[in-house]
DNA sequence: ATATTAACTGTCAATAGTGACAATAAATTA
DNA sequence: TAATTTATTGTCACTATTGACAGTTAATAT
């Protein structure tokens, strides 16, 4: 009694990374059903039959974009050499392709902008980012765990930061030097760490 | 000759901040006329009248989002002392009022993503930003004229990603710890320039 | 007071975007 | 092969948004 069978997962996914490409580029608002759809090679129809209506996609981008960058900051610290961690982390993260795909973070971006007026919406935005830079913390913490508490949050503060700022404005093809600048800076915050004063 | 006094610089700029506020939030796509219109307490047809169809809009709001930071980077050299303005500067980046009014780096944030697919405006926004930052170096310059160009391009960047994340992660509210850390990671800079390793 | 200029209002057609549903095609099991 | 489940397509009504224009009111100079 089973008939034909779902694709329904590959489907939601395959839309959700077309949703996330057009909010990058066009907002929220922007994101327009027919161009989600163009972006994703599917119809118009065919995308509310996965995703359902406007609303559930919106709900369904934010719970998409949230996740990943959880399972990112999971990922992330998961595949951290035993041999300074801290230093493969920032080489992770400011590498080629972390800043090549920026996609995310300024789907992210729309979120947190959107978080003006949306309460609910400003609590998760500001949960994931804060495990974001624990996860950052705590590496740091491997490597150097004779340092205070204080100088490890806010090393972890300055390299999530110049990672955010780096990615958000990706679009704009700013020079290499930005992205050795980022670099030199997050490793010399490393540094600091093993000459506290 | 000459009829009713023209009110339309004024209203100009009071429709273009009330774009702002409304780009910042909902994106280029999602600032509606109407939109517009109840921020800017006005009508939408005398929105059409004053600042011409929705091309016309972005055109005007992409003048005024660069020329306001063109202005703000001129008006914040310009307004230093000339004992230590780095510390003042980083004291003025960093302070409540900039940090709490974040719409003009939103509505920045919303035109670098558009970016994505047009050169020109890309091109745009790099310059006003480069310019930002060769803002920021010029001032280190003035207390640390012994620092090479590379340590002080550095620094500026530094100093200029934890503003731009900092303020335009502003609608998370995210704990004061956040502002804190980036202003003394900032000053942590400043210092790192006086001792040339 | 009258002419003149521009701000302001009201309104309507055209378009884009969305929601919803019916109908068809495909793939699996019994 | 028949039944069943789901993907896929086609289509239409409804709403939101925009563009454009005519008409009205307000404020100045002569």
């Amino acid at each position: 009694m089973a008939g034909r069978p779902t694709n329904r997962d590959e489907r939601y996914i395959q839309v959700m990374k077309a949703l996330v490409r057009c909010v990058a580029r066009y907002g929220l608002d922007g994101a327009s059903l027919s161009h989600i759809a163009k972006e994703a090679r599917l119809t118009r129809p065919l995308i509310r039959h996965h995703v359902g209506n406007r609303e559930d996609m919106i709900t369904g981008l934010t719970d998409f974009v949230l996740k990943s960058f959880d399972d990112q900051t999971a990922a992330m610290v998961s595949c951290l050499p035993n041999e300074r961690p801290s230093s493969a982390l920032i080489d992770l993260l400011f590498s080629e392709d972390a800043v090549s795909e920026p996609d995310m973070v300024l789907a992210f971006a729309a979120l947190t902008a959107r978080s003006l007026d949306d309460a609910k919406l400003r609590r998760r935005c500001r949960e994931t980012l804060l495990d974001f830079e624990a996860a950052i913390a705590d590496t740091l913490r491997h490597d150097h765990g004779d340092a205070d508490d204080a100088a490890l949050g806010a090393a972890a503060h300055g390299i999530m930061a110049l990672y955010f700022n780096l990615t958000s404005l990706a679009p704009l093809d700013m020079p290499k030097s930005w992205q050795n600048h980022a670099r030199g800076l997050a490793h010399e915050l490393l540094e600091k760490l093993d000459q506290p004063s």
